[in-house]
RNA sequence: GCCCGAGUGGCGAAAUGGCAGACGCGACGGACUCAAAAUCCGUUGCCUGAAAGGGUGUGUGGGUUCGACUCCCACCUCGGGCACCA
């Protein structure tokens, strides 16, 4: 940027707008303009809040990545920042702060190959963070600003567990409870154990019955192992070869002992109470998936090898089942193995056991299966169907087995097709499917050539070879799926062959990692080997320090080696006394010894209740005051869920993030912690901010700022180049960085472009070269209000014509709403409009009349917060413009003397009149006939039919 | 394969049943300047026309309506999610 001499002194460019922006973030940092108060605990400031609603607005919870940030991060906590200005001025009191979620693995990588603790590593990432930010000039309160690896938040994520560790889920209630209320239950008798009677346990037996139903529970589950890298790793950090992504090393699906944690129990919860969120529908289909509730029958068929239970979503085609298939792991295969067919189940087995899980789900690998030898018995027919193994079959869904119909499911009439099993129909498909599919309609499945699956009249589904004997199932000339659904669970459930049943997709969630930069999990285990929490007053349970951070390397094929976490290493502190509570007995073991839990939590654990700690981020006698919690995210009506009145961030969080975040909500509300049923109320996705990279003829990526466009084509160094479009990144050479932008245009106008380029959820690309144009609106508005050689305003009190204050209100009356509606591109678009009409007012005029100078100022206040309180101050306000009201339309001037109507003939527009504000229908249609160019149009033709939408439009159809 | 979402100028976009392309970039023309940058003013969907004007136009094809970017049906393309879930 020149700065020559021809440049005015006070020409509001990047030199100025540094200068400013400086000025004013000391300013805030210094009056503590952003604190907000509470109404209880120590940031409590009662008379602060009296008569304002509140707001509480939310970022997503970053990482303090190293690397910095670039200008596709910003783009939500500009928005929200806009947002929450906007509502301050409201007469909001408005809470808004950032912290950061600094536990997890880059931390713990950049240790292992540099040796420098992560915990020195995150705190100057943090700062670099911070520094980026501040620059932005976001209205945040600085004091709540946390950090998970603080002791004083990783003490309360420790309680949280605690609290979590000591319920369990009473599926009655639908709720959890304390786990004291399970043990009284047990001892009294009220409860049976389904076992060994209580009064009959060891001390052992009844810690294992009681543990058996926490919240969070030690279970033995399937994990990624990679003993090259001495631990388990996260599903996202397999490469799909199966491979580690960090150094390629093996990884092994085996079982582990680990913390888990039963989101299951809460399952219909949290699909039901989506239904009472504000949030995108994409979002809640996703977390409907996720959850993936499915309403069917368990079923049980007798077999040689004991009975085999079956889930099936469809037990109305009981009837159609012709064999059954058991996953390659389930339990009774070896059982059901007869001898003659043990070679060739062994070697399936062993194949099955070689292909990988992506392999196993490749949608173009043709089913395969292998006959144990064995029959079943379909319980509604008597008929001996045989029984299969294949590994379409999982394990891990319903029962692991299913009965197989393939006359209505496409994957078993696949199967049937390949090992020649019978397929027998059970519903008549519409006349429509055979005519779709060329084939002359027949009960007979050897022409079809698909499943049919739909509504269709039952037939062959009757159990009494026609005789309508009591006690018989019969389902044929049924029409409706429901109906004979129902009958047969009525039937199975009257007979004890089975029951209605409700399955998930959903699984227990996985809790613990093999590592070290994770908060310490709260338990010891006792002389039993049995979890018991740490006590409360001995929280937290600190993160030792360690020289070394590696986990213990193994050789990479060793499959069979237990992992060793790092935490192991410190035997001293893995080994201590402790005065522990016995959970059964309540009685107190003083010094007893104990063994740490060496595991430590994920990454997900600070992120689930983070949002809680912003509110009371100081108190040290509780994780959030209640009055606090009440206040901020308490429910607003009957039935509301309560939770942050707006949670801005990417959808990449979709289920994960805020599914686990829901859970440990959910089991807060439950224990009384919280009044609030949900955390995010409101949810909205901003989209990304995406940049086109550059490739020469090697395929090699280059800087894309040097990339210079010639008549449509791009070249970097003269030599052609192909562009591509992807996200900000190091690889694709596309990075632009906040800072760059600060330095060639300032805060002000870098935010401005931001929430300018389009809806706050679209993802858009970035182009450097596009932000200059809202330096130049930034800089005419300037020089309507102030003199560019003297700094001085170059606003008077004089009269404002009419028609300027018209243009005024309506624009406020639009920037308003659209501000209000998070629809800051369209209100930036009126602010300029309005400053075009007033650049025109001032070339004639010389001046700004003040009744336009300061609402057009406030209203560019949320947007570009500097520029406007240096206005707001040369305009000779003393006060500050963050908490000034916002300007409020007059209606009386939103209305004109005269509007413009559009008049149609055949529905194209021919001709524009004006006409008096408040003309009836008649009137313009008078005038509309009485038109030159209407004439002309209707060419002498009698019009049929006069469409007139009041002071719209006039539609003469001839 | 199934389920969502989106397709509008050279580009980012606006309009959610009633004047398509607000606002910004770029491009073109002009002012200022020795010159350039910066800044300012004007033009800018496409076709046609000297101009006035006319025609045409919101992925494609149908439909509903006096009137469709907007609603309905089918298809195409792109993006996202799930994926042998019984």
């Amino acid at each position: 940027m020149s700065t020559s001499d021809s440049t005015p002194k006070e020409r509001y460019n990047a030199r100025l707008a540094a200068k400013i922006e400086a000025k004013w973030q000391d300013r805030w940092d210094s009056q503590r303009t952003f604190e907000a108060p509470n109404p209880a605990g120590p940031l409590a400031e009662p008379d602060k809040i009296a008569g304002r609603q509140k707001l509480f607005i939310l970022d997503m919870f970053p990482y303090p990545s190293g690397a910095g940030l670039h200008v596709g991060h910003p783009l939500g906590y500009i928005g929200t920042d806009v947002f929450g200005r906007f509502k301050r001025m409201s007469g909001f009191n408005v809470l808004h702060a950032l912290g950061y979620d600094s536990f997890g693995l880059p931390a713990e990588q950049h240790a292992i190959t540099t040796g420098v603790h992560p915990r020195e590593n995150t705190e100057s990432n943090i700062a670099n963070m911070r520094r980026q930010l501040r620059r932005l000039g976001l209205a945040h309160d600085a004091r709540r600003s946390v950090s998970t690896t603080d002791e004083g938040f990783y003490r309360w994520t420790q309680w949280i567990f605690v609290q979590v560790f000591d319920s369990w889920f009473d599926t009655d209630l639908g709720r959890a409870r304390p786990i004291s209320e399970l043990i009284a239950e047990f001892s009294s008798g009220i409860r049976a154990t389904g076992g060994t009677p209580w009064t009959e346990m060891s001390s052992r037996e009844r810690k294992q019955l009681v543990n058996d139903h926490r919240l969070a529970y030690l279970a033995d589950a399937p994990v990624n192992w990679c003993p090259g890298l001495g631990t388990i790793l996260a599903n996202e950090e397999v490469t799909a070869e199966g491979r580690s992504d960090i150094g390629n090393y093996p990884v092994f699906k085996r079982n582990m002992r680990q913390w888990t944690m039963r989101i299951t129990a809460y399952a219909d919860r949290l699909l039901n109470d989506l239904d009472r969120l504000d949030w995108p529908e994409s979002i809640k289909l996703m977390q409907r998936n996720w959850i993936g509730r499915s309403e069917g029958a368990r079923v049980r068929f007798a077999s040689p090898a004991g009975d085999i239970e079956v889930f099936t979503t469809r037990p109305d085609t009981l009837f159609g089942a012709t064999f059954m298939v058991l996953s390659p792991e389930h339990p009774m295969v070896d059982e059901l193995t007869t001898t003659s067919q043990r070679v060739a189940i062994d070697s399936y087995l062993s194949a099955a056991a070689r292909v990988t899980d992506t392999d196993r789900q490749s949608d173009t690998r043709e089913k395969t299966g292998e006959f144990t030898g064995s029959y079943a018995v379909n319980p509604v027919t008597g008929e001996e169907i045989p029984v299969w193994i294949a590994d379409y079959v999982l394990m891990g869904y319903g029962t692991g087995a299913i009965m197989a119909v393939p006359s209505g499911d496409e994957r078993d009439f696949a199967f049937a097709r390949k090992y020649d099993l019978s397929i027998i129909a059970t519903q008549m498909p519409p006349d429509s499917w055979f005519a779709d599919h060329g084939i002359a309609p027949s009960v007979d499945c050897a022409t079809w050539p698909n499943a049919f699956v739909g509504e269709g009249t039952y037939v062959n589904s009757r159990n009494d070879a026609g005789t309508s004997a009591a006690g018989a199932l019969v389902l044929d000339g049924i029409t409706e799926m429901a109906v004979a659904k129902r009958c047969t669970n009525e039937w199975l459930e009257a007979r004890g062959i089975g029951e209605a049943a409700i399955t998930y997709k959903l699984r227990d969630w996985l809790f613990s990692r093999q590592r070290y930069w994770g908060e310490p999990f709260p338990i010891v285990y006792d002389h039993d080997e049995m979890p018991v929490a740490v006590p409360d007053t001995l929280l937290p349970v600190a993160l030792p320090e360690l020289s070394d951070f590696k986990p213990q390397a193994l050789d990479p094929n060793d499959e069979i080696t237990d992992p060793i976490p790092p935490l192991a290493r410190r035997a001293d502190w893995v080994h201590t006394t402790m005065d522990i509570t016995d959970p059964i007995t309540g009685e107190t073991l003083s010094g007893a010894k104990v063994r740490r839990e060496i595991n430590v939590m994920p990454q997900w654990a600070g992120s689930c209740w983070y949002e809680l700690r912003y509110l009371d981020p100081t108190n040290d006698a509780v994780f959030i005051d209640p009055e606090v919690e009440r206040y901020w995210m308490g429910p607003k009506h009957d039935g509301h869920t309560g939770g942050v009145d707006l949670y801005v961030g990417g959808v990449e969080h979709a289920v994960l993030h805020l599914l686990y975040s829901r859970f440990w909500h959910k089991v807060l509300f439950d224990l009384g912690h919280v009044s609030s049923e949900e955390p995010f109320h409101r949810l909205y996705n901003q989209g990304y901010i995406q940049a086109h990279a550059y490739r020469d003829e090697r395929g090699q990526t280059v800087p894309a700022a040097d990339v210079r466009e010639r008549d449509g084509n791009y070249f970097y160094d003269d030599q052609p180049v192909s562009r591509e479009y992807g996200k900000m990144g190091k690889s694709l050479k596309n990075i632009v960085t906040p800072d760059e932008m600060y330095d060639e245009f300032g805060a002000d106008t870098f935010r401005l472009y931001e929430m300018s380029m389009g809806p706050l959820d679209q993802s858009r690309p970035w182009n450097t070269r596009d932000v200059v144009g809202m330096q130049r609106f930034l800089q005419r508005l300037w020089r309507n209000l102030v003199d560019e050689d003297t700094g001085l305003p170059t606003v008077s009190d004089s009269e404002c014509p009419d028609a300027l204050l018209r243009t005024l209100h309506v624009s406020i009356d639009g920037v308003q709403r659209d501000m209000d509606g998070l629809r800051f591109n369209t209100a930036i678009a009126k602010l300029i409009e309005l400053n075009n009409a007033l650049t025109k007012h001032v070339d004639a005029a010389g001046s700004t009349p003040r009744v336009v100078a300061e609402p057009l100022v406030q209203m560019l206040s949320p947007l570009c917060p500097h520029l406007a309180s240096e206005l707001w101050q040369r305009l000779g306000r003393s006060d500050e413009i963050t908490y000034s009201p916002f300007p409020i339309a007059d209606p009386n001037l939103l209305v004109s003397d005269t509007v413009e109507i559009p008049v149609q003939v055949n529905g194209k527009v021919r001709s524009r009149l004006t006409a008096p504000t408040g003309s009836s229908d008649d009137q313009l249609t008078a005038l509309a006939l009485s038109d030159e160019k209407v004439r002309i149009a209707l060419a002498g033709a009698e019009p049929r039919k006069i469409i007139v939408v009041s002071s719209r439009l006039v539609n003469i159809v001839a």
